[in-house]
DNA sequence: GATAATAGTTATTGACTATAACTATAATTC
DNA sequence: GAATTATAGTTATAGTCAATAACTATTATC
């Protein structure tokens, strides 16, 4: 059994219907998404990063020397996209970039102890934010969502 | 316990860390995000349809009558962004868009016969790219996944 | 009737992504 | 070991989508 959609009369008082995209999982992340991510963005800009630059920062704490190519890659960005990330980082003092010794090509990234304390702040302003937007979902709720959404990251390689 | 980032030694042989950005739920649905768009992406591109486009499409078949800014309501998107979804599906004839008689100001939009057949067509190309995509997912982790969406979504009015 | 609000439009900007072309170094192949 | 190829970083540029401001026409409100 269907129904047909109603013809509308302008007044809008009849409810709009969600239309054929609200079927798809991907819709359905985009809107969970466009929830989150203008929070966790208005959270660092207090902090004057922006998302692209926090998540550089975030990489380059944990993994000292790293190279922007592999930071690229880590983060599935384009090189040439990473330059301004990191010029934007090592401008503001928050990562050193130093010439490797054993290639020449390569650069050495380190995030210099400004840079951990942004981070610092940086992932708890982040953290407060999802903890608001993520209230109505319990912790097992939330761990399930991510082990989700990690199993159709992982599909990208099929 | 923790473990201190190990300096790395530019030959890449270590395994890189994840960052903290892993730790947010924004990131892991980004990242799943990004998997699923891009291949949604090109399903309808077959049709010559952008994503924006599509998912207007999808309303207005479903909502026939309604007006531009209900449509830029129901998709989250600016008013002066959906004149370009509604131009493109007019002058592609998916869609007719003629001047309401009871509200001058406003156009009721409705799908033509060609704008039905082609967002079948359409839905039909993302599942296709959707069913490949979440074969790790057994029906009830996609439903499930959907439920958890819905709840992020639902707290943006908190 | 004057004022304010709404619908649609246009132009413009900004953020992020993607591509191509270039230089330098290193790895490879003959 | 010289020539070729590949890799790392960079610059410039373009594309996509989102966001803002300013404007006109129409309707609603005071």
């Amino acid at each position: 059994m269907s129904f047909d959609a109603m013809p509308r009369n302008g007044d809008g008082e009849l409810p709009l219907d969600e239309g054929a995209v609200r079927e798809f999982v991907g819709y359905n992340l985009k809107r969970a998404y466009m929830v989150l991510y203008p929070a966790a963005q208005a959270a660092v800009a207090e902090l004057d990063l922006r998302i692209p630059t926090f998540s550089g920062l975030s990489v380059i704490v944990r993994n000292p020397g790293i190279a922007p190519s592999e930071l690229a890659e880590r983060l599935s960005m384009e090189r040439s996209n990473i330059v301004v990330v990191i010029d934007e980082l090592e401008t503001r003092e928050l990562v050193t970039r130093t010439k490797s010794k054993t290639d020449r090509r390569r650069f050495a990234l380190t995030a210099t102890m400004r840079g951990k304390r942004l981070l610092d702040k940086a992932v708890a302003a982040i953290r407060r934010s999802e903890e608001r937007l993520l209230q109505r979902l319990t912790a097992e709720e939330q761990a399930k969502l991510v082990e989700l959404l990690n199993k159709i990251e992982a599909a990208s390689t099929d």
